[in-house]
DNA sequence: AGTAAATATGTAATCGATTACACGAAAATA
DNA sequence: TATTTTCGTGTAATCGATTACATATTTACT
């Protein structure tokens, strides 16, 4: 078992203290040149490693960063925390990963225990908005520790987010099932305390109002994001009246379901039904009847997220400034949609 | 900003000494019933939350373990990572999440990063086996900190691992493809310095050899785990002079991509030729013509990883014991390689 | 040479919690 | 009553690194 060796270590061995060791390593100008690199030599001789707990209970810096999702096997979040780990790795940050499984229970321990781990900052994309976590975020912000949201943002004061455009990603979308030449477009939405949801909404209708296109609250399915969820939704949006022609769904995985019943039924996709998901999870493109889909760039999401984290952090004398990036949603056209290329 | 409340200031509130709030909190028996409730109740009251990081130096515990895989967004490793998190939440561990990007240098980098951050255990799918990273193995151990390989494994003395049984996957898929009428079975083989992919190959070998099939070194493509690679190998394969009737992929986006270019050259499956991958991706159950595969149960093999790791964690004392636990793979029989079911 | 200025290093406190050891007071025993 | 236990708490060292302040040594300048 190898010692572990210390500054104290290397100050015995030169017969100097272990201070002048500190400030030779840390490159303090007061030290003389040859001390330094005598200093230097017999460390890295020693195989000395700086001891970063003593360093982070000294500074208050942990050098780790805290990110919260609801759950890490999904392939968005798991970009964005590519995306986080690979902005923050050369800054020598850690990442530390925690979820929530949409429990705002779970999402309050974990602020909580995020600040006993004396994280520098914390990237996260909530839960619910619904719930008041308050006192955990204002826990959070009181610590003067940088709070980012990241895709599931809420309104806090001084806390940043990164964000898409969820709302012109649900225009683009349903312009997108017009111009093909639908006629009555079905939305499967989200759970509309989140933002995000509410905004892929509010883009349908305003797409589908300012194209001179009659709403009705009848399309609207709420749906989990789930194959089953879309399934359901088609068999709801078939028996109706007036049945839909096309369905913008605010989740991958309900596309699918509506996809999958509606070949059941036999129902020609794109020819008589087209569809459209939200995510471009991986399967949309696979697919042989590949899906149309909201790209949300998660990975530039992630590295953006831990940029603005970079900006804030160190800055605690400075006012905080709120900063709210909006990232652009590319509409990939697939064949679930594509009239024009048949 | 709310200030630090440390044992300090609760003993100096209560007029007594910080050793007998650290005792009172940590239910020391030697201290008096009235001390401890008052302790507790004037620490409740002044919010006060126990430093971590002081606590993590002078124990030497960081209450952190470390998990280093390839790549995080793979549905694979995040599913592994899921299940990690969620067996070693209740014990209060944090996970830090690393990436090697398949790179032996990030590898070592990792290493010794996470060791001078004084992890408490490190969970691993290693990146490389020819390449030499022993230096870094070598001092995790020495240092005393658990390692366990999941996944990907490699031989070294001391070291627990959580893997399937590879061979068995490869054997079953290819028993299978048999037993569906296959004459000529070709391989697409990963890189065969790592074990899982040399025992999905052996696997295969051996099944050919059992059910009295010649093995062609011909029908072994090696492919990296992409669609095109499946592509390129379905177009190798189709230019032998006897061409083969059915492929195992060692990779689901491989065998995808294969079934793509055979469906691009009017190849019927599975009629004409079965197909299938492993690893049990999402997008192979999605298709309409789903693929066959074989599931590693990630979850399932990151919670054991990390029981693993439990049973090690605090055994210093104890001569280190090495667990192989191996998990058993599951064919996921699917409509690439059902002519039964047509 | 004598003093000021610059340079290099040592001393000791600090971050916050734990804990071996010491000690005084109360309770038990002789 | 004297003595031993037991109990509860205080004292101070420790984990490893950093750093304000003090001090010693050189160098520079009049």
């Amino acid at each position: 078992m190898s010692e572990k060796i210390t500054i104290y270590d290397i100050a015995e061995k030169l017969n100097i203290t272990a201070a002048t060791v500190s400030r030779a390593l840390n490159n303090n100008p007061k030290i003389k040149e040859s001390t330094r690199e005598l200093v230097i030599k017999t460390a890295a001789a020693m195989n000395y490693k700086q001891n970063k707990l003593a360093l982070a209970l000294k500074s208050g810096r942990s050098n780790n960063i805290g990110v919260i999702v609801p759950r890490i096997d999904s392939n968005f979040f798991a970009s964005v925390i590519r995306g986080i780990e690979e902005e923050l790795h050369p800054h020598g940050y850690q990442v530390i990963i925690c979820q929530t499984h949409e429990s705002p229970k779970r999402e309050n321990e974990n602020l909580y225990t995020l600040i006993d781990a004396q994280v520098d900052g914390i990237l996260m994309s909530v839960t619910d908005v619904t719930t008041e976590n308050d006192g955990a975020f204002r826990n959070v912000l009181e610590k003067n520790v940088p709070l980012i949201f990241f895709d599931r943002s809420k309104h806090i004061d001084g806390v940043s987010s990164v964000t898409i455009n969820d709302f012109k990603g649900g225009y683009l979308t349903t312009k997108h099932l017009i111009n093909e030449g639908c006629r009555c477009i079905a939305h499967l939405s989200g759970d509309q305390s989140l933002e995000i949801f509410k905004n892929r909404f509010l883009g349908y209708k305003q797409a589908l109002l300012d194209n001179g296109m009659i709403f009705k609250e009848e399309y609207v399915i709420p749906v989990k994001s789930s194959v089953d969820a879309g399934k359901e939704a088609v068999d709801i949006l078939l028996q109706l009246e007036t049945p839909p022609d096309a369905i913008f769904s605010s989740s991958d995985f309900a596309a699918l379901g509506a996809i999958q019943e509606l070949k059941e039924r036999n129902i020609s996709i794109p020819k008589e039904f087209c569809v459209a998901g939200f995510s471009n999870e991986p399967f949309t493109k696979f697919m042989e009847l590949s899906i149309t889909s909201v790209d949300q760039s998660p990975l530039e999401m992630g590295k953006m997220a831990a940029r603005v984290f970079l900006e804030q952090v160190d800055k605690t004398d400075t006012i905080k400034i709120e900063k709210k990036v909006v990232l652009a949603p590319e509409l990939h056209i697939r064949k679930s949609s594509s009239r024009s290329t048949i």
